[in-house]
DNA sequence: CTACATACGCTACGATATGTAGCGGATCGA
DNA sequence: TCGATCCGCTACATATCGTAGCGTATGTAG
């Protein structure tokens, strides 16, 4: 990705910088991947194709920055007095994210990450685990107050819980608010010590 | 995809087909989405390029064909006496199917779905769709059978626990057997009408 | 202010892949 | 046998990739 030391000479033109990874935002959403390639990022942004490859190896990798920059992890990691409320709200948020612009970039990343390793590791170290991370401290939280039960398995639940999301995104199937309710519901009951009523 | 329909003249070799299924399948397994290619199977299979197009229209249904031909759907939908252990075998089943060659194909055909709507349409209608209901079949015994809980979201459900499987196969994580009981059990518990000892 | 290091835009090149067209010969069904 | 269709082959046009080299622009260090 972009190189963060220091360099001698002329500094990379941040105008340029710009105008790539906004051309490369737009193709993926309005076009979509097929019709994404640095050749048409080159066009559309008005940069020069070898100036990409200059900051750029492949276009995963850009794709993956532009997903980053769009993706600014608002996610909802706000730790309340109730943790079933916690859980509800991070996978109404992240269903919320991901039905958005946000969501059809993931896409084209993931689908990248199939045939480049490195959008793969950077895609995994960069962004999901982070992310991930902090959902299960969430998690783990309600754990520890007691409201979950003692050996739940976070991770497991995890796997769920952003599978779940995930296979409707890559699947092409809409992912709306209620959608995500039932699902936090559905693995809620798998945490909860009490039993809900009949 | 292949035609069913009844045609004159001389008819399709079936060791062509057979050829670039095989050649199909064992570049995705052994190099790759990277390395599949209509030229690389053509090369592989001994079967002329425009051979091939005459058949598969695009490299991601001939991939899709190859992936159904290695997915012969032979996962657990017995249903035995005990609905928890037909989920347990289920996902089981599921999880030991997509962490071999299948799995890898399936990938393949995820990632190509991303950016061909035909193969996306064919995953769905074809393969995923059949799946999914009969797994909904099963489940759904276990609430009819009142082990289950009668408000028990089966569609959520199924999202959380195929995407759960997609995800670890998409990112590259080990899909192990143990894996898949833990992942089970964690869904199961939001089944149960009786709750777990403490 | 000058010198240097680097980025930029441009052109060009070779390699690979896509998808189509047409030909002669092969192979099946009727 | 006849006709329809398939097969393998060659050829062609297009697209994309990734690299190299050139002259020029633009920063920073001294």
């Amino acid at each position: 990705m972009t190189t963060v030391a220091p360099r001698m000479g002329r500094p990379r033109s941040a105008r340029s910088r710009r105008a790539v990874l906004d051309a490369a935002y737009a193709i993926l959403i309005e076009d979509g991947l097929q019709a994404f390639s640095i050749d048409a990022v080159a066009v559309r942004s008005g940069v020069a194709r070898t100036t990409i490859y200059r900051s750029w190896p492949s276009k995963g990798l850009l794709a993956f920055e532009s997903f980053r920059e769009a993706f600014e992890t608002q996610l909802a990691f706000e730790r309340t007095a109730s943790p079933e409320k916690d859980l509800h709200a991070l996978v109404a948020s992240l269903a919320r994210l991901l039905s958005g612009p946000a969501g059809r970039l993931a896409t084209s990343v993931v689908a990248e990450a199939q045939s480049d390793p490195a959008v793969r590791t950077h895609f995994l170290e960069d962004f999901s685990g982070p992310l991930r991370q902090r959902s299960a401290v969430l998690v783990q939280a309600g754990v520890d107050a007691g409201r979950f039960r003692k050996d739940l398995d976070v991770s497991r639940l995890l796997d769920a819980a952003i599978g779940a999301v995930y296979l409707r995104l890559l699947f092409g199937q809409a992912i709306d608010q209620i959608w995500a309710e039932q699902l936090s519901c559905t693995l809620l009951r798998g945490c909860l010590l009490e039993q809900p009523g009949p």
